[in-house]
DNA sequence: TACCAGGAGAAAA
DNA sequence: TTTTCTCATGGT
């Protein structure tokens, strides 16, 4: 069957080149949302050794977490940059996630629902409530990134000045809601963009 | 030295 | 309402 559907051609471009990348690069649910806001602006590599940091101090869980102070949270997150910002955000997510009964409380809520509530957190934007969504609850939530945005740009699918609500609703209306599609879309995306940027380095 | 890296919110225009 | 500024480290 031909498929005159450009973003399913994308990916499957992609995916040919790349293979599944097998993302997010995180052992729990838990790492996946402290990853989400650290790495908000911010290289992966940084955030890597934020996370070590974490993991060494034997305190990414989140219960550990909301019982830290916000200046005990910064030092620990030094390298991911921002930290005095990231850390009261982090705390305000870690707060509303304990005060909810925790991720498996969560895991019932309706998609919608739950994307609102995450909005309505103090540094928690749409790009990071998405990446919540799709990587730690697995919800059908397509993240818009500054890498999608340049790709579809170069593409010629859209003029670039889009809003982010509008290049999602793009996405989830002509693909198939589901999560692991969504999921291996974007991170094929990140990893294109890594790999131009190689290119361009040499 | 200057700029960028998987944003978000506040302040200014 | 739209644009600009701030947060800050580490790598190139």
């Amino acid at each position: 069957m031909i498929d005159d559907n450009p973003l399913i051609e994308l990916y499957d471009r992609l995916f040919d080149v790349y293979g599944p990348q097998h993302w997010w690069p995180a052992e729990t649910p838990f790492e996946v949302i402290v990853g989400a806001v650290l790495t908000q602006n911010t290289s992966w590599k940084n955030v890597e050794k934020a996370i070590t940091n974490l993991k060494d101090a034997n305190q990414l869980k989140l219960e550990s977490i909301a019982a830290l102070t916000q200046d005990e949270l910064a030092a620990l997150i030094k390298p991911s940059g921002f930290f005095n910002v990231k850390a009261r955000r982090l705390k305000n997510l870690c707060d509303w996630l304990q005060a909810q009964g925790g991720l498996a409380a969560l895991s019932k809520w309706d998609t919608n629902e739950l994307r609102q509530a995450l909005l309505d957190i103090h540094g928690i934007g749409p790009e990071t409530a998405d990446d919540i969504l799709l990587y730690a609850f697995e919800r059908p939530v397509f993240v818009i990134d500054a890498y999608t945005r340049r790709l579809l740009k170069k593409l010629g699918l859209i003029e670039g000045n889009e809003d982010y609500e509008a290049l999602r609703r793009m996405f989830e209306s002509r693909l198939p809601a589901e999560h692991a599609l969504y999921n291996e879309y974007h991170a094929l995306i990140v990893r294109h963009a890594k790999e131009e940027r190689m290119n361009d380095n040499r």
